[in-house]
DNA sequence: CGATTTTTGAATCATTTAGTTCGAATTACC
DNA sequence: GGTAATTCGAACTAAATGATTCAAAAATCG
C-alpha cells in the first residue's frame, strides 16, 4: 500500500497540488507560454504567489511539469483508444475521435497543449520532450498496425511506417482545425473519413 | 503605369518599408507574438523605434500587416504549385512539397506563421483572418480536384470536399513536424506518400 | 542660402512583470 | 497552553516592456 498523505506539521495548504497543476495546464493551454504571466497563474490556480514559487518553482519549471502531466494523461488515453480490442478500422477511428473530442472539449481551451502551444516555446528541453512524445505516438500507431497484420486485417506488406505517420499528420490537422474553431461535430465526421482513408478498401 | 516613388521632401528613410516588413515577419515567425518585444522588432528590422511606431503603428497592427503580407505571398505560391498544368497527382505533390520546403527553409524559422504562431494570438481579427485563409486554401484544392474530374483523372463521384480537407490536414501535419525539427528530406518523402494516399490507385 | 518637411537617435515615462520578503495565521507536537 | 513548523496574504524591489517626446540631422524647394 502506498503511504497516504503524511500528516505534516504547520498550517495546511488550502489547495491540492494536483488540482492546482490542472489549473496551470488550463492557463497555459488557453494563453500560451509567453502570453501567461505569473499573475495569470496565481489567479487561475488559486494559489498564492509565494506558495506557487516555493512548490512549483518558476514559470518555466511549472510549465515543464504541466507539460509532462498533460502528456502523460493524454498518452495513456490515446493508448487506451488505440489498443482496445476492436477492429483496426475502429481502433484508428477511436484514436482520431479521441483526438477530436479532447481538442474540442468545453471546459478546456481548444486544440492541444502539446501541439499548439509547446512547439512555440523556445526551450531545448521542451523540444526534446516534444520529439520524444511524437515518436512515442507514432510507435503506438505502428504497434496497432503490426497487430492488425498479425490478425490478418491488413496484408503483411502494408506500409506501416508511412501510414502511421499519415495517421498522426491527420490527427495534427484535426487538432489545428479544432483550435481554429471548427465544430466538434464536423471534425468527428472528418475523423471517420480519415480513418477510412488510411486503410485499404 | 503606377507612379513610382514620388520624391519626397525631408530626410529620406534609411530602410525600405517592404524589407523592414519582411524582417518583421521573420521576427514574429521565430519568436511568436507574445514572445516578441518591440525591442526585438527594432533590432530585427533595422528601424528606429519612433519610425517603427509612426510607419507601422503598434505591435498588433504591425503583426496584422505582417500576417497579411505573409499569407498573400504564401497563397500565391500555393496556388501556383497547385494550379500549374500538371497531372492531378503531380499538382498535389507539388503543393505538399512546397508546404514542406517553405516550412523547412533555412533563413526562415521553421514551420509557418499562419499555422504555428498566429493561432495562438488571442485576437478576434486574427482568428477571422485565419479562418478565411483556411477556407481559401480548401477552396483551392477543391478547385484542383474539380478540374481533375473534368479532365477525367478521377471519377466524377470522387469525394472532393472530404479529400480536400484531408490534403490540408496532411499539410498541417507536415508543417508541424517541420517545426519540430524533422528534416526536409524526410518530409519531402512523406509529402510524396501523402499525395499518393489521397488519390485512388 | 534659408525655409520647410521628414526621419532619426537618445532620452524619458508609465506600466507591467518576475521574483522576494516578512509578518500574521494556522496547524501538529509536546 | 506553549513551541516549532508551515502556509498565506500583502507589500515591496528591480527589471522589462510598450509607447512617447524632442532636438538634431538630412533632404527638397524657392
Amino acid at each position: 500500500m502506498i503511504q497516504k498523505s503524511i500528516r505534516r506539521r504547520g498550517r495546511p495548504r488550502n489547495f491540492k497540488e494536483s488540482a492546482a497543476l490542472e489549473k496551470a495546464i488550463q492557463v497555459f493551454w488557453s494563453k500560451g507560454y509567453d502570453g501567461v504571466t505569473v499573475d495569470d497563474l496565481v489567479a487561475g490556480m488559486g494559489v498564492g504567489r509565494p506558495s506557487l514559487y516555493s512548490i512549483f518553482g518558476d514559470k518555466r519549471t511549472l510549465f515543464l511539469r504541466a507539460l509532462r502531466t498533460y502528456a502523460e494523461r493524454k498518452g495513456a488515453l490515446t493508448a487506451n483508444a488505440l489498443l482496445s480490442p476492436h477492429s483496426l478500422r475502429e481502433s484508428l477511428a477511436s484514436f482520431l475521435r479521441y483526438t477530436v473530442t479532447s481538442a474540442t472539449d468545453k471546459g478546456s481551451a481548444s486544440g492541444c497543449l502539446l501541439m499548439c502551444v509547446a512547439p512555440l516555446v523556445n526551450d531545448a528541453e521542451v523540444r526534446r520532450f516534444l520529439r520524444n512524445a511524437a515518436a512515442a505516438a507514432v510507435a503506438l500507431v505502428e504497434r496497432r498496425f503490426q497487430s492488425g497484420i498479425s490478425a490478418g486485417e491488413i496484408p503483411s506488406d502494408f506500409p506501416v511506417a508511412a501510414r502511421a505517420k499519415q495517421v498522426l499528420d491527420l490527427a495534427r490537422g484535426l487538432t489545428m482545425r479544432a483550435q481554429m474553431g471548427v465544430s466538434r461535430k464536423a471534425l468527428l465526421k472528418d475523423a471517420e473519413e480519415a480513418a477510412d482513408l488510411v486503410l485499404p478498401p
